[in-house]
Formats: structure tokens, C-alpha cells, sequence
DNA sequence: AAAGTTTTATGAAACGTTTAAACGCCGTCT
DNA sequence: AGACGGCGTTTAAACGTTTCATAAAACTTT
């Protein structure tokens, strides 16, 4: 149906080999060959099978990536910041989201083997890495993106959510805060507990603060706006003086719960910080106070590492962690 | 280096042939040889060669979809959408971000051309859609996103966006507001450009209102910001009381500026309405009113009419228009 | 028991590309 | 004149699947 490399040789009058040459190198063919080729290409609109390809040399120009959360726009900008520096080195970005579901992100890593991909960009949903070891095992680089790497099996672009979590709450207890709320979870997630306990440091160094956990299923506005309603319901006294919201969509949603709440301003009654600075956390119904995670940087660094380990598969692994940032807006 | 079907077929005592019918029609295996079959599999940890496959059968169960904005909400959406109707049916969704530069869309096309995607959903940049032409004459289907297709050439799944115009226009006028401003570009965009005469047609109607066009380089938040800032800085007489911005980001940056300027309130000085609803529209400084289009939807439907495309080519293209909704919030 | 039918397994060809080795040609050097 | 090297080109094998024609074996029917 398509044109393949053996029509543009006939047409062409020169062997498979030849056009082939022309394609990947094209020095060693003689110019008014080449540009004989070359015409005939355009004339066919010929392009390359990729697949053939892929077969005939073992590997291909793609690596996979696996976020939590399709529509976060956290891990969308962790997304673009990936496909852009992997473009520059002539590679594509094949993307998918996980729902923070294990079965899910296992159907896209044997997606992505079956693809026979390059290297697989992960931020992994459970603590069990053992199907990703397997991969490893099987050659195929993997990174670790937004998550360190317990021991040094991987490479890995993590950020310091103790020190995040910490640098929030020392933010909080600035402003004369001292009953704090942490809302976030399910707490299995490396992320949202390492900022806890970075929260729980920074609360122990003052005498009279007090911290507790407010639990969620999902960190998504809708169970935001759950937990910010239930906590307008509760009495004044035992309402908390401030909210560390693990992540901005929960932030937002709580923001809209307790704006509408008739009894308390924010962030005079209640104060509210977020995590990751995503563009709309700026432009919220309060302007939110946020830890800005520096996440195109996140998205290139990693596939950074990711060509090098395709590049050298025998160098060691590296770990790089980048520190979040306190950004402050009126919601503290 | 990886375990192949021959692998495979060595260890289990028979040939290759059983081995790939186990794999892709297990009932003309008998049970004995398919679970002998089966275990060798998964000691052996195979996966299928997807390269190989694609190349002997000629066809992938790939599509490939390209947006306009990777950051935007409201392709993200759109993508989510395809993605989920696309894997009930076991096909895999290649996305790319065209960044409304034709030269990358290009890029793109030839890339997924490369790939011998089944079929392309693009939401196309410029009028010139001769590239897609040549594309389909190459018997690749293609589906229009969020685009009415002028002929019949293509199938679309289009919004009505003079209806959408139209609706938007016609509530600012319902609240009274006379001197309308319609903020987005480039203009070339057909989306853009139907907006306006939508609202223009409104305005028509009205004996003494205006319209007046602000034309943006981009329908970002930025772009947005620097309107708005233009707008508070004129004096009060020459400012317009209502504002239609082209999408909701460039509402939201509008809304910033808006917001801070000292001797404006929203919306008895100036009424803002945005365009697309995505989730943050609701949570913004003041409450965005806007006309919600239904993203996942449109993305479900998109991969819809190009699987008919691929399952049955001969069949008619078929046109799908979606019609806005408007989503009266504080804005307004 | 022979002939026919169904079930199950095999072997080889083909998909389009890349690559290493081989080849022929021409000019240069001994 | 013969050997040598470069250059440009061709040839053929390989990559891992699927498919289809064929063969062998196991039942059914006369």
C-alpha cells in the first residue's frame, strides 16, 4: 500500500542498500545519487516504517512515562518539560497515567516493554518497586521521577518534601499559627508522608503547636472540598488556626469550602498553604500560599538522566533532589 | 538479550507457530500444549515484540492525537477522554502538543506517519489543512478535533462556537452591559474567529451596544495579564463593562489584573466571562463565569469516529457538532 | 475396515529495514 | 604491468512476528 525503501530503489534505479545510505549516511553516497534518491522520496512521499526499523536494530527512539495523575497540572508540566529535552535528542515521549492504580501502572510498563522503549520514566503509585527491579533486570533504564530511590537501585529526580513539608509549617507557625491540620493522603504515599513528618519536625519545635492528620482517599479539589466542609461544620474551638493541604488541588477545594463558610476569613480564622504551585494556585479565590516544585524541571532532568543511563549503561545510578520553594499569597 | 517466541518455542517443545497461537487464538491450542505454553511464558518473563508485530501485519493499534496546548485544562481533557474510549477498545493513544506552530505539527504528523498509526485525531493550527489531505490520501484516517471540517473531506467532531459566541454575549447583554470587549487571537483560528461572530451576531441585536475586539498573540494567562493591565490603566469612560475572553485562561489572567486594579469591581464595573470551563474556572479569585464545553466528551467521540474510520473506510464522514453551555458563576 | 472429518501442530514465507561483507571500478604507486 | 587503496555500490542475512498451506493424528461415520 505504502510506499516502502525497495519501490524508491526501483524507481530510483539503485539498490535497497543505497537508498538506505541515503537516509542514515548520507556522506557515503555520491551527490548526484543522493539527490537522485532524494527526489524520488519526495516524489513518493515515502516514510520510513519505524517499526521495521525498530526490529532491525533492537531499540527504539521512544521512552515512556508514567505520572499519577493525567489531569494534575503538576505532573502535566513534569509531562512538557520531559517531552521538550527528550525531543531535542531526537526522542518521543510516550505518556501515561496511572490513576495512582498499581494494576493500571502495570499494564503500561508491559505497554511500554512491548513497545520495546528506551527507558521508562516512573513515578510510581506503591512502595512495591519489585516490577520495576524485574525491568531493570531485563535492561531497560528506568527513572525514578518524584520519589527517591530507597536504596541506590535507581536513578532518580526526587524532590525534599521533608524539608517542603517543614519550610510549610515553619511558614505557618511564623505567622502566630498553632493548631495545624495536615490534609492529605492515603498516607502510603512516600510523598505525602515525608511531608507530614517534615510538618511534625517543624510543629515539635514549638512548645504549644499542636499537629494533627486529616486523612483523604485521593488528593483531587473534590475531597478538598469534602474536608474543608467538614471542618466549617465542626465548633469554632476545635477548628484548626491553619490547613497544610498535601498537594494544591486540595487546597483549592478546601479554599472554596471555607470561603463560603459564612464565620471565617481567610487567613485570619483559618490559614491555607499548598503544595506544588500549579499555575492556578495564583489565581484562586484566595491567591494561595504554596510550595513551588520546580516541576518542567523535574520533567527534563529526568529524561536527563534517563539518556544517560540508555547512553552508559554501566555508570552508577544518580540521585538528584531538588528543593521546593515557599511562595507567599494572601491565604497566609 | 530479551526471550523472543523462538526462545519460547525451544524450551516448550514446539514450533514457533503454536507458540504465537497461543498467544493470539489459545482455543486452537489444545489445553495440555497452551498451559505447557503458557508457564514457559511466564518463567521466561516474554513479551511480545510490538515492532515485529506491527511490521508483518501492517497495522497498529495505535492513534495518535494532536492538541493545541499541553498545558491547557481543556485539551488535557480532551485527551483523557480519548485515552480511556481508546483503551476499552485496546488502542493506545499517542499524544503531542502542536503549540499552534504548524512547522511542529508537522513534525508530529510524520512522526505518527512513522509509527503507522491506525489513525490521527488532530486539532489542526492553521486553515491549511493540505497536509492532512496528503495524510489521507495515504489512506490514514483522520479526525478533526474541536474543528468543523469546511467540506466533507474529513470527519469532525466540531463545537458550535457562534452558538457559543452568541449565548456568551447575549447574557453579558441580559445583565445590562453594553460595552462588550472581546479579548483572544490570533484571529486566524477558526475557533476564535467564530466566537466573535457569534458575539457579534448578538450584539447586532442590541441598538445601543458595541463590540470591540483586543486582540491577544495567545489564549494564555499571560496574555490575558498584560489585557487586563492595558484595561485598567484607561480612563474609566473609555473602558468597556464587560469582557469575553476568548478561553478561560486568558479570563483568569484577565481577572488577575482586574482584581488588583483599585477602582474596579467585578462585575458591576466590568463583567468577565471566560470560554471552555476548565476546573479551575470555578475556583478563581472571583468565580468564572463561562461556556463549558464538554471535553472528555468530545475526546470520547473523536476516537469514536476514527475507529469507524479505520474499521470501515468506505463509509461516509460524519460531522458532529456539540453545542456550549453557559455556566453562570460571580463573574457575571 | 476404509473413507471421511475434525483437531492439533508444523514449517516456511513474508513484512521493511539496517549493516557488514563483498564487489567492481578507477587512479596511484611501485 | 601488477598490486594497492579508496570510493560508491550491491548483496544477502538478520531482526521477531503472523499466517497459511500442509501434515499428522485422532475421532466419526459408513
Amino acid at each position: 500500500m505504502t510506499a516502502s525503501i525497495r519501490d524508491v530503489a526501483r524507481r530510483a534505479q539503485v539498490s535497497v542498500g543505497t537508498v538506505s545510505n541515503v537516509l542514515n549516511t548520507p556522506e557515503k553516497v555520491s551527490p548526484e545519487t543522493r539527490e537522485r534518491v532524494q527526489s524520488v522520496i519526495a516524489q513518493l512521499g515515502y516514510v520510513r516504517n519505524d517499526a521495521a526499523r525498530k526490529l532491525r536494530n533492537g531499540q527504539s527512539h521512544t521512552i515512556g512515562l508514567i505520572v499519577l495523575n493525567g489531569t494534575n497540572p503538576f505532573f502535566t508540566e513534569i509531562a512538557q518539560g520531559a517531552q521538550n529535552r527528550a525531543l531535542e535528542s531526537g526522542y518521543t515521549v510516550l505518556v501515561g497515567t496511572s490513576n495512582e492504580n498499581v494494576k493500571r501502572e502495570n499494564t503500561l510498563l508491559s505497554l511500554f516493554a512491548e513497545q520495546q522503549v528506551a527507558g521508562i520514566l516512573v513515578s510510581p503509585t506503591g512502595d512495591d518497586l519489585s516490577p520495576l527491579c524485574h525491568l531493570k533486570d531485563g535492561k531497560t533504564p528506568v527513572v525514578l521521577v518524584d520519589r527517591g530511590a530507597a536504596n541506590c537501585a535507581f536513578s532518580a529526580v526526587a524532590c525534599d518534601d521533608i524539608y517542603g513539608g517543614e519550610v510549610a509549617a515553619e511558614h505557618l507557625l511564623g505567622t502566630g499559627k498553632r493548631k495545624i491540620a495536615f490534609v492529605g493522603g492515603p498516607i502510603t504515599s512516600s510523598q505525602i508522608s515525608d511531608r507530614w513528618q517534615g510538618a511534625a519536625k517543624a510543629v515539635l519545635k514549638v512548645p504549644d503547636a499542636t499537629l494533627r492528620m486529616i486523612e483523604t482517599t485521593a488528593l483531587t479539589v473534590t475531597e478538598g472540598k469534602r474536608i474543608g466542609q467538614e471542618i466549617a461544620k465542626l465548633p469554632v474551638e476545635k477548628r484548626p488556626d491553619a490547613v497544610f493541604a498535601a498537594n494544591d488541588l486540595v487546597a483549592l477545594g478546601m479554599l472554596q469550602s471555607l470561603v463560603f463558610a459564612k464565620d471565617i476569613r481567610i487567613p485570619e480564622d483559618i490559614a491555607v498553604i499548598g503544595y506544588d504551585d500549579i499555575s492556578y494556585a495564583e489565581f484562586a479565590i484566595v491567591p494561595l500560599t504554596t510550595m513551588r516544585q520546580p516541576a518542567e524541571k523535574i520533567g527534563a532532568t529526568s529524561v536527563e538522566l534517563l539518556l544517560n543511563a540508555i547512553e552508559r549503561p554501566r555508570d552508577k545510578t544518580r540521585q538528584i533532589t531538588l528543593k521546593p520553594e515557599l511562595v507567599v499569597r494572601a491565604s497566609t
